[in-house]
RNA sequence: GCGCCGUUGGUGAAGUGGUUAACACGCUAGUUUGUGGCACUAGUAUGCAUGAGUUCGAUUCUCAUACGACGCCCCA
C-alpha cells in the first residue's frame, strides 16, 4: 500500500469541516479589516528564502526542501508566507499604489522538512496578514488586535498574547553584543546548546528551556533596557492603542523571533489549553521593516502575522468549543422498487434545487437499512415513497424528532419543508450524550433565543454581559 | 539531524515461538416490531506495517526500512 508522505495529513470528514469553518471566519474577519485576499505560489526560487530569511539559519540550510527543476531552476517549497507576499509586493509594484498601505491576507499550505512531532507536519497550512507601507505604531496593534478577534470569533477563549520589542537595528545589535558579553563568563554552566546559542544567536538563551531556572539568566540584560529613545517610545505607543482596543497582552522580553530581518514589535500567542503539546503558539508575529528593501524593493515598513490553521484546529478540539456546523441534512428519501426509485430522482433534485439538504438511497439496502442510513446521517425528515400515495398526486412525511407522519400533497412539499425546517426548528439537544440520535428532553442551553445554533463556543452568555464573539449568525442580544 | 515509545480487522483492542488470532463496537442478512432505533440468530482478519535473519516452525525473538506518537534542536 502507498502510504501518504511523513508530516503529511489528509483531512476530510468532521475535521475537514473544522477547517472550512476556521477559513470562513478568516474570510468573514479579513473581509471587516479590509483586507485584500492573496494568493502566491507554493514554490518559489531558493534564493528568495534565501535572501529574506538568511542564508545561515537553520530553517534555509537543513529545514527547506529545496530541488532543481528540469530547467536547471533552484526551487523551495515555500517555508512560510511572508517573502512570497514581499516578492510580490515589489514585482508588482504595489508600493505605486495610490492606495496604501497594503493591507492582504492569504491562506495556505507551507512546507517544512522537519521531524514531526505534536503540532508541527511537514506540510502546514498557515493564514497570514501583512500590512505594508506603513510605520504607525497603530497597524501593530491592528494585526495584534486582528489576530486575537480571530481567536475570539472562533471560539477560543484559553489565549495569551505575548509581546516584546526588538527596537530598531541599532538597539537590536547593541543588545546583542551586550548579551554576549553578560553570558560569556558564565557559558560555562549552561547547557549544550546554550554554549553552540552564545554566538550563534544569543537571544534564544533566554529561551532556553534548560537554563530557565538559572540565576544568571533571570537576571539578564533585557531588550528594553537598550531601547533608543525613538523604539521605546514606539513601544509605548503600540501599547497605549492595544489598551484602547482592549486586547491584553503581556509584555515577555524572552519572546525573540529567530529572523535578521525582524525589529520592534515581536509577539507569540500562545493557546493555554489542557492536553497541548510543547509547540502550543498558535500564532506569531512582528515588524519587518528591512525586508522589502533587501529583497531589492523601496525602503518599506511592514508588519505582519502569521497563524497555523491545524494549531488553531487543535486548540479548537482541546477547548471542546461548539462550532456551527452543519452535520444533519433535512430529508432522506426512502425507496422499495424501481418505479419508486425513479420518483425518488425526481424529487431529490427537485428539492435540492429548492435549497434543501437531501439525501437518498444508493447501496441497494431495504426499508430497515435505509432509516438506519437516515439515522446516521440525523436527517431531520424522512419520507418512504410509495406507489399508492404517488398515484394520489401525495407523499407520507416524518418528522423524525417528533416521530409524527404527515401526508403531504407534492404541491405543497416545498411550502411544507421549508416551513418546517427553516421557521420551526429547535435548539439542538446538549445534554452530551454521544449518541448518533439522542432521545433526551434536555434544553439546549443556548442563551440565543431564536434557534439558530450559536456560535459562541458553547455556552452563550451573551444575556449577562459578556463579551459576545458570535460570528454574523447570532442573534444575541449584544447586538453585535 | 538526535532521543524515546509504538505499528494486530471498518473501529477500539486482547493475545501467543506451533494446527481454528479473544472480546466489544460497527456493518450485512434474517426473526420480531404496523416502516428503522430494542432484543435475538447468523456472517464478518488464509491475517498481525514492509523486508531480511534466527528457528523444524514467527504475528510473537533479532536487525533494517517505512510510517505514527511524543520530546530535543530549530521555529517561518
Amino acid at each position: 500500500m502507498i502510504q501518504r508522505q511523513k508530516g503529511c495529513n489528509d483531512i476530510y470528514g468532521r475535521e475537514a469541516k473544522v477547517w472550512k469553518y476556521v477559513d470562513q471566519v478568516i474570510d468573514a474577519l479579513m473581509e471587516k479589516y479590509n483586507y485584500n485576499y492573496i494568493r502566491t505560489p507554493i514554490f518559489e526560487a531558493t534564493e528568495l528564502f534565501h535572501r529574506g530569511v538568511g542564508e545561515t539559519t537553520d530553517i534555509v540550510t537543513k529545514e527547506s526542501y529545496d530541488f532543481e527543476d528540469k530547467g536547471g531552476r533552484k526551487i523551495t517549497l515555500r517555508p512560510e508566507g511572508t517573502a512570497g507576499v514581499v516578492r510580490s509586493f515589489i514585482e508588482n509594484k504595489m508600493y505605486g499604489d495610490p492606495n496604501q498601505p497594503v493591507k492582504v491576507y492569504y491562506n495556505g499550505t507551507m512546507y517544512r522538512y522537519e521531524r514531526p512531532q505534536s503540532g508541527r507536519d511537514r506540510e502546514l497550512t498557515q493564514f497570514g496578514m501583512e500590512i505594508l507601507g506603513s510605520d504607525d505604531p497603530l497597524t501593530d496593534a491592528e494585526i495584534i488586535s486582528a489576530a486575537v478577534n480571530l481567536y475570539k470569533m472562533l471560539g477560543l477563549k484559553e489565549i495569551k498574547v505575548n509581546l516584546n520589542t526588538l527596537g530598531d537595528t541599532e538597539s537590536r545589535n547593541k543588545y546583542r553584543e551586550a548579551l554576549i558579553e553578560y553570558f560569556k563568563p558564565h557559558i560555562k554552566d549552561f547547557c549544550e546548546d546554550c554554549n553552540e546559542r552564545l554566538e550563534k544567536n544569543p537571544l534564544r538563551i533566554l529561551d532556553c528551556k534548560v537554563d530557565k531556572d538559572n540565576e544568571v539568566l533571570k537576571k539578564a540584560p533585557k531588550t528594553l533596557d537598550y531601547l533608543n529613545e525613538e523604539s521605546r517610545d514606539r513601544f509605548e505607543k503600540v501599547q497605549e492603542y492595544l489598551d484602547i482596543m482592549q486586547i491584553n497582552y503581556e509584555i515577555n522580553p524572552n519572546i525573540v523571533r529567530g529572523l535578521d530581518y525582524y525589529n520592534h514589535t515581536v509577539f507569540e500567542i500562545e493557546a493555554k489549553v489542557e492536553g497541548f503539546g510543547s509547540n502550543n503558539v498558535i500564532g506569531a508575529g512582528g515588524r519587518y521593516n528591512g525586508l522589502v528593501n533587501q529583497l531589492d524593493g523601496p525602503e518599506t515598513p511592514c508588519v505582519g502575522f502569521a497563524s497555523g490553521i491545524g494549531r488553531i484546529v487543535m486548540a479548537l478540539e482541546l477547548e471542546k468549543v461548539k462550532l456551527p456546523i452543519v452535520e444533519d441534512i433535512d430529508l432522506f428519501i426512502m425507496y422499495v422498487n424501481e418505479e419508486e426509485k425513479k420518483y425518488a430522482a425526481y424529487l431529490t433534485q427537485e428539492l435540492r434545487l429548492a435549497g434543501f439538504i437531501v439525501e437518498t438511497e444508493y447501496t441497494g439496502r431495504g426499508l430497515k437499512g435505509q432509516f438506519k442510513q437516515a439515522d446516521r446521517l440525523n436527517a431531520k425528515f424522512t419520507c418512504v415513497l410509495n406507489s399508492e400515495d404517488l398515484n394520489n398526486n401525495e407523499v407520507k412525511i416524518k418528522n423524525n424528532k417528533t416521530k409524527e407522519e404527515e401526508i403531504i400533497s407534492l404541491d405543497v412539499l416545498i411550502y411544507y419543508l421549508d416551513e418546517m425546517i427553516n421557521a420551526g426548528s429547535e435548539d439542538e439537544c446538549d445534554c452530551g450524550c454521544e449518541h448518533d440520535h439522542c432521545h433526551c428532553d434536555e434544553d439546549c442551553d443556548c442563551g440565543c433565543q431564536d434557534g439558530k445554533e450559536c456560535t459562541c463556543g458553547g455556552e452563550c452568555h451573551c444575556n449577562e454581559g459578556k463579551e459576545c464573539t458570535c460570528g454574523d449568525d447570532c442573534h444575541c442580544h449584544e447586538g453585535k
